[in-house]
DNA sequence: CACGAGACCTGTTCGC
DNA sequence: TGCGAACAGGTCTCGT
């Protein structure tokens, strides 16, 4: 499901909280029950059960496309995939299908991770950096420049779509919003990183936050029953728009494979030279 | 190093 | 209506 927009929401509603749900932070841990054994990448189910009970939620916040727990002692770290959703509810609540992981809280409340596809993974460590430590740079910083973005695109040789999808390349893009700013940026998903002019990556920069930064204004995108509550599924210039026209030229929207990902893009305003 | 295929999973939609 | 194929917001591993 999610990409960074989507992943941005879920978190900022589980540290803020939202309407008839109160905000994570400064509660604690009673216990934990996983439903689903491969769900919790690490560490082993035994050490997840002991280490839980009595930590606290200090800070939650997203880096690529994890969610970030930092408890007391140990950080846990969320990473949804295809289908995963967390949610807060009532510690009697009857136990929805696909829920793979229960958290009980203090106050009555649990955290679920709800999860169809089963492709979602959990880590509690007291080393985030060994998950977190290979992915490359968030786009949405500060520190993260447009000569930053030339130069690494400058030091491979890569199809422009699937590396933009390389999470140790850039983190937090995902399908929807890499076609979406490789449009924006009027470049073809094929076209080889290295051959970019400093205006071109430019454009690149600026597209990748543009949308990035809608996404999340926006609340994420919506589009079958895995995630709801986002708006910008509405606003989509390429993503799914197969055959309908591009709104700059009419042109209709093509989609090829890339990489094994639908890929969509307009032929005229993105040609391959 | 770059790329493609297969695997991991279940649910929905499409085409005949 | 029914049924199999294709497809889905992600990532890992393997072979070339």
């Amino acid at each position: 499901m999610p990409e960074l927009p989507e992943v941005e929401t879920i978190a900022t509603n589980l540290r803020e909280g939202r309407v008839g749900q109160p905000s994570l932070i400064g509660r604690s841990i009673l216990k934990a029950r996983l439903l689903w054994e491969r769900t919790l990448a690490a560490p082993s189910p035994t050490e997840f059960y002991s280490w839980l009970p009595g930590q606290v939620f200090q800070a939650i916040r997203r880096r690529g496309k994890f969610i970030v727990f930092e408890l007391s002692q140990y950080t846990l770290l969320v990473h949804l995939r295809m289908s995963g959703d967390l949610l807060v509810e009532s510690d009697d609540a009857p136990i929805a299908p696909h829920h793979r992981l229960l958290i009980d809280l203090d106050g009555g409340l649990r955290l679920a991770f709800n999860d169809a596809r089963k492709f979602g993974r959990v880590w509690l460590t007291a080393e985030p950096d060994s998950v977190l430590g290979a992915l490359g740079p968030e786009p949405l910083d500060e520190s993260f420049t447009a000569q930053d973005l030339h130069q690494a695109l400058h030091a491979r040789q890569r199809q422009l779509k699937p590396l933009l999808l390389d999470q140790s390349f850039l983190a937090g893009l995902g399908n929807i919003y890499a076609d979406e700013a490789l449009h924006l940026a009027k470049l073809h998903p094929l076209t080889l990183s290295n051959r970019l002019t400093p205006e071109q990556s430019e454009r690149l920069w600026l597209s990748i936050r543009h949308v990035l930064q809608e996404g999340i204004q926006r609340n994420g995108a919506s589009i079958d029953w895995v995630y709801r509550g986002g708006d910008y599924q509405h606003f989509f210039k390429v993503y799914q728009r197969t055959g309908n026209p591009c709104y700059n030229c009419g042109t209709p929207i093509e989609r090829l494979v890339v990489g094994q990902r639908g890929t969509h893009f307009c032929p005229t305003c993105q040609p391959l030279h």
